[in-house]
DNA sequence: CGGTTCACCGGAACCGTTACTGGAACGCCC
DNA sequence: GGGCGTTCCAGTAACGGTTCCGGTGAACCG
C-alpha cells in the first residue's frame, strides 16, 4: 500500500531521461533557475542569491541588474533547493483524526491562518482515529523534514506513537491532549471542567437525579476531564444523583448505541450530556426514532457548539469553547518555539456552559 | 505579511553558525545521511542509493551490508533531497475557500484519502473566499514545486487567478468550477440541475407560486447552474410562478440578509431554497427571529445535506450530493494525470433531491 | 607613494540524493 | 590465451540554491 507503483516506471528500465513534462504546453520553457538569471544579468550566481536574500554586500547597480533579469525571466526561487540548503522547510505537519468533524476543521482553520501569516504552510494528514496511522504519519512528516508538528492524537497512550514522537527533532504541539513531560511537547488544551461542572450543577438545580454522560475515549484528555468533572460535582452536592457514564468512541455510532443503552435501562436518565457533536447527532437520531422530544421528554446538553445546537428546536444547551482559537493558540505555540526558541509550554483555554431551552425540570419523577 | 521576520535572524549578522537545534535533546545526533550509511557499510554512496531504490545492480551481499547499516543508523532518506533530484515532490496543493465549511471538509477528506494511498500528501491553504489569495496561493504552491493542484476557486473569472493557473506546469483539477479549455484543467463537478429542478417541481406541485432562491456567487458554477435550473423549470411549467433570485456570497451573513429581504417584500415567498449550508444557517436564524416556523409558515429546501438538515424539526428537504466522493474523484483525476498521463477531463457527479417534511402546501394563498 | 580599510563581487564548497559512465573482475568460448 | 559479455560497483556530475572565503579595485591616510 502507498507509493505510486505503476509498472515500468523505474528509471533504469524506462529508456533514458524521464520526460520532465510532456510538451503539451506550448510556451513550456519550464522554469528559470538562478543560473539563468545570473547569466542574463552577467553576474555570478552568488550575487543573485545575495540580492534576493537581502544581503548587504550588494551595490545599487548590481541589485538593479539582477532584479531586472529576475523580472524578465519571471524567476522565482525553488523552495525545495532553499529548504535543502537552509535546513528548514517552512512547513508544519498536522495530524488529525478526521477533518470532516467541524471541530477539527475549525482548529485547522485557526492554525492555518496563524501559520500562513508567519510564512509557514500546512501539511495535512488524516489518521482516521487509528493510533497506528498517527505514528505512520508522524514518521512521514519527519522524513519530509517539516519544521514542526501539530498533533491531535487518537490516543495519548499508544506506545508506538509516543516512541515516534520522542524521535521527532522539531518542536511538537498537541491539541487537547496530555503527554508525558519527557516528550517535551507543547500543548494547547481546554479545561473541560468548568463547563462540565456548570452543566451538571444546572441539571441538578433543575431537579435531575439521574444523568447520563456519553463521551469519547478515555484515552483522550476531554473524555477523562469531563468524567472527572461530573464526578467532582456529584461528590460535593448533597443531592443523591445517579450518574451513568458511557465512554466509547467519538462517533455517531457510539452516540446512537450509548443513547439506546441509556434509554433501555429500567430507570431512564432524565437528562443526557453528549460529549461532542458527533455523539449529539447519534443521540438525536435515537431520540427521534424513539419518539422522544428534547426538553419535553428528556433534557439535553451537548459539548462543542455547532449550528445544529443553536438552531435545533428547542435550542440545545452547550458546553462550548473557542475551537478556532484553540487552533490559533496551537499554531502560536509552535511558531514561538520555531522562531522564538520558546520552551515547551501548555496553554489552557476555558470552556463555558450556555444554558438553553433543551434543559428543563424533569417531567415525571 | 508573510515571512518570519524576527530581527537579527539573518545569518550574516547572527554571529556565525546558526544553531541547528539547541541540544536540549539528550540523544540528538540529529539524523543520519546516506553518506554515513555508506561509510558504515564501507561501500560507495551510490551503492546505498541503488540498494534503497531497488536497482537490480546489487549483489545479495551488498544489499545485506547496506540494509544492516541502514537499520543500525535508523536511516531514512531525505524527502527534500529526493524531491530536488527527482524533480517531483509527491505532494499536491489544495486551495480552498474555507475549511470550516463542512462541505469543503468532506471534499478534503475524500481527496486526502485517495492521495495518501497513492503516496501523495496534501498541502492545504485557505483563501478565505478572496480571489487575490487564490492567486497568491497558487503561485506559492508553484514555488513549492507541488506535483499538482486541486482548486476550489473563489472566482472563475478573476483574471489574475486565471493567468496564474495558465502558468502552472503540473496538472490542475478544479472542484465544482468551470474553466476555459485553454487552461487544460481537469474538473470534478456536480450537475446541479437535476436536483434543483426536482426541488422546484416539487414545490410547484405542492402549490407554491412564489419561490425565493438564495444562492452564492454567480462567479461560481453551482450558483449559476442552480439559477438556470430554476429558470428552466419555470419556463416549461404552465403555472405562473414568481421567482425571487437572491445571489450573493456563500456566507451566513448573506443567508440572513437575503432571507430578511425576501420576507420584507409585500408579497412574501411561500417557499425558500437555500443554496448551501451556510446560507441555511443564516436563513434559519432570521426565520426564528421573525417567529416563523418551517413548514407551518414557510416551506424550505436546502442544498448539501448536513446534520442540521436531517435532524432539524421538521427535517429539511435537501438537494444533496456525495461531497466525499467529489473530493475523491478530484484526487483520482489528478492522480490519473500524474502517474497515468491522462488528458484533462471533466467528471460529472449527480445531485439528488430528497423531499422532507419542511415542504408542505402553502397555508394561506 | 605604500599600506590599510572598506565595499563589493566571483569562486567554490556544500545540503542529500539520483543516475549516468566507466571500469574491474570473472566466466566462457573458440 | 585473447576477445567478449556479464555482473557489480565506485566515481562523479548534476538538482538549485546558500554562504564562506578570498581577492580586487577604489578610497583613504599618513
Amino acid at each position: 500500500m502507498g507509493g505510486p507503483n505503476e509498472p515500468g516506471s523505474e528509471p533504469w528500465n524506462r529508456g533514458d531521461r524521464g520526460v520532465t513534462q510532456s510538451d503539451t504546453n506550448g510556451s513550456a520553457r519550464s522554469r528559470a533557475s538562478m543560473r539563468e538569471v545570473a547569466d542574463l544579468a552577467d553576474v555570478a550566481i552568488s550575487s543573485v542569491s545575495r540580492v534576493l536574500s537581502g544581503h548587504p554586500d550588494v551595490s545599487a547597480q548590481m541589485r538593479q541588474r539582477v532584479l531586472s533579469a529576475v523580472a524578465e525571466l519571471d524567476y522565482e526561487p525553488d523552495f525545495l533547493a532553499q529548504s535543502l540548503r537552509r535546513g528548514q522547510t517552512l512547513s508544519v505537519g498536522f495530524v488529525l483524526a478526521d477533518i470532516s468533524n467541524p471541530l477539527m476543521a475549525d482548529i485547522v482553520l485557526g492554525a492555518e491562518a496563524v501559520l500562513r501569516s508567519a510564512g509557514y504552510s500546512l501539511l495535512l494528514m488524516n489518521s482516521e482515529n487509528d493510533p497506528a496511522l498517527d505514528a505512520t504519519h508522524i514518521r512521514f512528516f519527519q522524513s519530509r523534514r517539516v519544521d514542526g508538528m501539530i498533533l491531535s492524537l487518537a490516543s495519548e497512550t499508544d506506545v508506538a506513537t509516543l516512541d515516534m514522537i520522542a524521535q521527532v527533532d522539531g518542536p511538537v504541539v498537541v491539541i487537547d491532549r496530555e503527554l508525558p513531560a519527557r516528550l517535551r511537547a507543547s500543548a494547547a488544551v481546554n479545561d473541560h471542567r468548568p463547563g462540565m461542572e456548570a452543566a451538571v450543577e444546572h441539571l441538578i438545580d433543575l431537579g435531575h437525579r439521574r444523568i447520563a454522560l456519553i463521551t469519547g475515549s478515555v484515552a483522550q484528555l476531554p473524555g477523562r476531564e469531563r468524567m472527572e468533572a461530573m464526578r467532582a460535582v456529584l461528590a460535593r452536592r448533597p443531592e443523591p444523583v445517579e450518574a451513568i457514564y458511557l465512554p466509547g468512541s467519538f462517533s455517531t455510532e457510539h452516540g446512537e448505541a450509548a443513547t439506546r443503552l441509556a434509554l433501555s435501562a429500567d430507570a431512564r436518565p432524565t437528562a443526557i450530556i453528549a460529549g461532542g457533536n458527533q455523539l449529539l447527532i447519534g443521540c438525536l437520531r435515537v431520540l427521534r426514532e424513539m419518539g422522544l422530544a428534547v426538553a419535553r421528554d428528556i433534557s439535553l446538553v451537548t459539548c462543542d457548539d455547532v449550528p445544529l445546537s443553536e438552531l435545533y428546536e428547542p435550542p440545545i444547551a452547550s458546553i462550548a469553547r473557542d475551537t478556532v482559537g484553540l487552533g490559533r493558540v496551537a499554531a502560536e505555540l509552535l511558531i514561538g518555539r520555531l522562531v522564538g526558541g520558546d520552551d515547551p509550554r501548555t496553554e489552557v483555554l476555558p470552556t463555558i456552559f450556555t444554558p438553553r431551552p433543551s434543559c428543563v425540570p424533569p417531567s415525571a419523577a
